[in-house]
DNA sequence: GTATGATTAAAACACTCGTTTAAAAATCGT
DNA sequence: ACGATTTTTAAACGAGTGTTTTAATCATAC
């Protein structure tokens, strides 16, 4: 039960104020338990940061793995790249669904821990790095103008856009909307990544500079 | 000269390892200056990033601002949104092009300032704000397929997408390519960019369930 | 050359951090 | 009901933080 109040606590405090900016005393503090419960239960802060990305973000990259692979399976090589697209957006904005209490909470926490200093990011980087590669390839099947490297440049691109957004989480900069369903912002999203993706690539300087020979 | 040894140490320190994880006594010593320089000459260690801020990247907001007002002087009102998409994309990259010294480090700083916890990050997004609120309405009028919220939206897409780029730096995990020319990468960015917010606008749920009473 | 002001230097301050220790309390099987 | 194990508690440790203080050094003008 502490256990859970730890975590519960960490999300929200990981996701404010960062991993570093957020000390154990301000986690204990919230979750209502003794500090050296952490020690006693995860062993170490970077421990539980590891139990808090187990506990939620390993399923979001096993659910995108399965869609991708329903989709290769149905269309065979032939998938449409916004349903791709899809397949790699949509298991976070379907995590934190579930999580109502939470609200937006663990979007924002995934979109900082893209961000955090290299020692801490580490670790979510490369749990994510498979994923990428699997999309990466299926986005170069599905977007014929660009080639393999093109689409590895492009895939970071949309993650920063996804990254970026969650981040913002529901305090977006906008004045004029007061009506921010994160699904609305998943579907603009959508259409702006695989737009995108699909963009006629464009010439390098140096094969400008070659054809002028 | 003390000034700017702190401010390029602290340059260096700050986009490796952010601002949080950096202390003082990292940069003054690899500055080889004393620590309490710091205070004399700066104040604090916010003011210190303050100072850094305004040394670099007041002018690549000022650069974006005047490219926009020649685009828009020139082109009346039918400015091509890609031409709007370098305008905002370019400075930064220039900025760092003209320190041969420090390559990417620029860069990878002001990607980790978009994702810092959010008392610090609130001073540089202020900053950016208005040149952010000229850069959508530009958008908006180039690409008539979306609305000034949707534009909003997508410009914030670039700024994650922009940010997450210059944040990996030369870094770029991509195995195959060992050319990272990172003007081809701002070409390619801008390309990614300028489809995105031209894609055609999705509807959302709410417009849909409305369509089908 | 010496007085004046700007800069640098060394040391300490008050505080917070993650972590550890050791005892108290609670839980559970028998 | 008691003994064993797990969990919670309070207190402290050592290291590191930004900042301040005080004295020493430097540069510059008279």
């Amino acid at each position: 039960m502490t256990k859970e109040l730890i975590l519960d606590a960490a999300e929200t405090l990981f996701a404010d104020s960062g991993f570093r900016a957020t000390s154990l005393r301000d986690i204990t503090g919230v979750a209502g338990v003794n500090l050296a419960s952490v020690h006693y239960h995860f062993g170490s802060k970077d421990a539980l940061l590891t139990a808090l990305l187990e506990r939620h973000f390993a399923p979001v990259n096993k659910r995108r793995i399965e869609l991708l692979n329903e989709l290769e399976a149905r269309f065979s090589d032939t998938a449409k790249l916004e349903d791709l697209v899809r397949a790699f957006l949509s298991p976070p904005f379907e995590l934190f669904a579930k999580n109502t209490k939470k609200r937006t909470t663990l979007l924002r926490l995934v979109g900082r821990l893209h961000s955090e200093p290299d020692e801490i990011r580490t670790a979510f980087t490369a749990a994510l790095q498979p994923t990428l590669r699997r999309f990466t390839a299926a986005f170069n099947k599905a977007s014929p103008l660009i080639n393999s490297e093109e689409a590895a440049w492009r895939t970071q691109f949309l993650v920063g856009a996804m990254a970026h957004t969650m981040l913002l989480g529901q305090s977006f900069p906008i004045e004029s909307s007061e009506r921010t369903d994160p699904f609305d912002l998943l579907e603009s999203l959508i259409k702006f990544g695989t737009a995108g993706l699909l963009a006629e690539k464009s010439q390098s300087k140096a094969a400008l500079a070659a054809a002028q020979v």
